[in-house]
DNA sequence: ACTCTCGAGTTACCGCTAGTAACACACGTT
DNA sequence: AACGTGTGTTACTAGCGGTAACTCGAGAGT
C-alpha cells in the first residue's frame, strides 16, 4: 500500500492519526475481530511502532476506534430518542435504530462487543476491557433521559439508571441473538421488545392446565 | 512436580478429567480471566500437553468448565422459576437467584462473560466465542418456560424467545454494571428490574414541562 | 554550503501465548 | 521377553503485543 502518494508532511498529527484509525476500521471490517495490530499497521502502509505512537497500546487504538462508533451510534439514538412523538414510538424508534445500525455493520458491532469471535484464529483483540464501556455509556445515557424525563417519585433517579442498564442490555441481547438467528423481521422483533416493555409480560394469562409463571 | 506420589493408575480418565477442571477452576478464582493454560497445567500438577490431550484446545478447557457453572446456576434459575408462587414472586426470585450467583462468585462470571479483563497483562482467555452461549442456553431456556407457561397467542412461541433473550440480556448488563457499583442493594436492585418487567416504564407519568420520554 | 537537531519510520528483538511433535517411562498382555 | 498403550515430559513452532535502538530525511542556524 503506497499510501505516501504525495511526500506532503505539512499533515498534522491529527491528520495522520485520523488516517490510521480509517485504516483500523478498514481492517476490522474486513477481518473482524481477528484485526492484529501488524495487519492495521500494514493496511495503513506503515509499521507497528508508529501505531504505538499515536495510540499506546492496543486498547488506546481500540478505545479510539470504539468511541467513534459509539459516539455515532449514540448520535443516532439520541435523535430517535427525541424525535416528537409518543412514548412508545419514541422507544421503537430507540430499539429500530440500535437494530439498524448492527444489521447494516453487523462485523463493525460484533467488533465493539464480542471479543475474537471471528472464524478463524484466536489471537484477536482483546475486546473484553473495553467493551463494557460501549454498553455502559449506552445504559447512562437513557438512564439520564430517563431521569430527565419520567416522572418515578423518590429513588426515581436510581430507578432511572437501573432501567437504563436493563433496557440497554435487553437490547443488546435481543439484538445480539437476533443477528445470529435471524429469526423474524426487524420490526417484529422492535414490536416484541417493545411489548416486553409495555408490561405484556405481567398483563399476560396463563395457559391452561397449570400455574402461571 | 511429583504427583504420582502413589503409583495408582487405576484412576479413570473421567477422575481426571474432573481433577483437572477443579484445578481450572482455582486458578480461575485465583487469578480472574488471565488464567493461562501453562497456569492451569501448573497448578494441576501437570504440564501443558496433557490439558490438550483431554480438552482439545484452551476453547474445550472453557466449554466444560463453562458447563458445569452453567449447568449449575440454570438449575438454580430452574429451582426459582418453579417454586409455588405468584408470577411477579417468581420472576423476583429468578432475578435474585441470578444476582445472587454472580455477588457471590464475581470472578467465575466475569470470567464466564466477560474475556480478560483483568487488573494486569493482556493475554487472557478468549472467552468471546463462548460466552454467548451461556447468555443464549438461559435465554432459551427462559423462553421455553415463557412459551410454556404464557398464552400469548398466536406467534406466541416467538414471542416468548425474543422475551427470553431480551430479559436475560436485561439480567445480565444490570448484573454486571450492579456488580461494578453497588448503586444499590440486591433487593433493590430485583425489585427495580422486576418494576421494569412489569410495565412501569409505560406506566410511569411525565414530568412536568416536556413531553415525556 | 555545511552541520545539527529532531521527528517519522524502520529492523530486530523480547516475553508471552496457544498449540504440537517427539521422546521416555511404566504398565498389563500375549 | 517383547509389545503396544496410556501418561508424562522436554523442546519446539508460529504468532501475538510491545519496545529498544537504529536510520533517514527535512528544516534551522551559523
Amino acid at each position: 500500500m503506497d499510501t505516501t502518494q504525495r511526500t506532503g508532511q505539512q499533515r498534522s498529527a491529527d491528520r495522520r492519526r485520523r488516517e490510521l484509525l480509517e485504516a483500523a476500521d478498514r481492517v476490522v471490517l474486513r477481518d473482524g475481530p481477528q484485526a492484529s495490530m501488524n495487519a492495521i499497521a500494514a493496511e495503513a502502509g506503515i509499521t507497528k511502532p508508529i501505531l504505538y505512537r499515536h495510540f499506546g497500546d492496543k486498547g488506546g487504538l481500540y478505545a479510539a476506534l470504539a468511541k467513534r462508533h459509539t459516539d455515532a451510534l449514540l448520535d443516532s439514538l439520541r435523535a430517535a430518542l427525541d424525535a416528537p412523538a409518543e412514548r412508545r414510538e419514541r422507544v421503537e424508534a430507540t430499539l429500530d435504530t440500535y437494530l439498524a445500525a448492527i444489521e447494516a455493520r453487523p462485523q463493525v458491532y460484533r467488533f465493539l462487543m464480542h471479543p475474537s469471535d471471528g472464524s478463524a484464529g484466536e489471537h484477536g483483540f482483546d475486546v473484553g476491557k473495553h467493551s463494557a464501556p460501549l454498553l455502559r455509556r449506552m445504559g447512562e445515557e437513557l438512564a439520564q433521559v430517563i431521569g430527565d424525563r419520567l416522572d418515578l417519585g423518590p429513588g426515581g433517579r436510581q430507578l432511572a439508571r437501573v432501567w437504563g442498564h436493563g433496557i440497554v442490555g435487553m437490547m443488546h441481547a435481543a439484538g445480539d441473538w437476533w443477528l445470529g438467528e435471524r429469526p423474524c423481521s426487524r420490526a417484529e422483533l422492535v414490536r416484541s421488545l417493545a411489548d416486553l416493555l409495555w408490561g405484556r409480560l405481567a398483563a399476560a394469562g396463563d395457559k391452561v392446565g397449570g400455574p402461571g409463571f
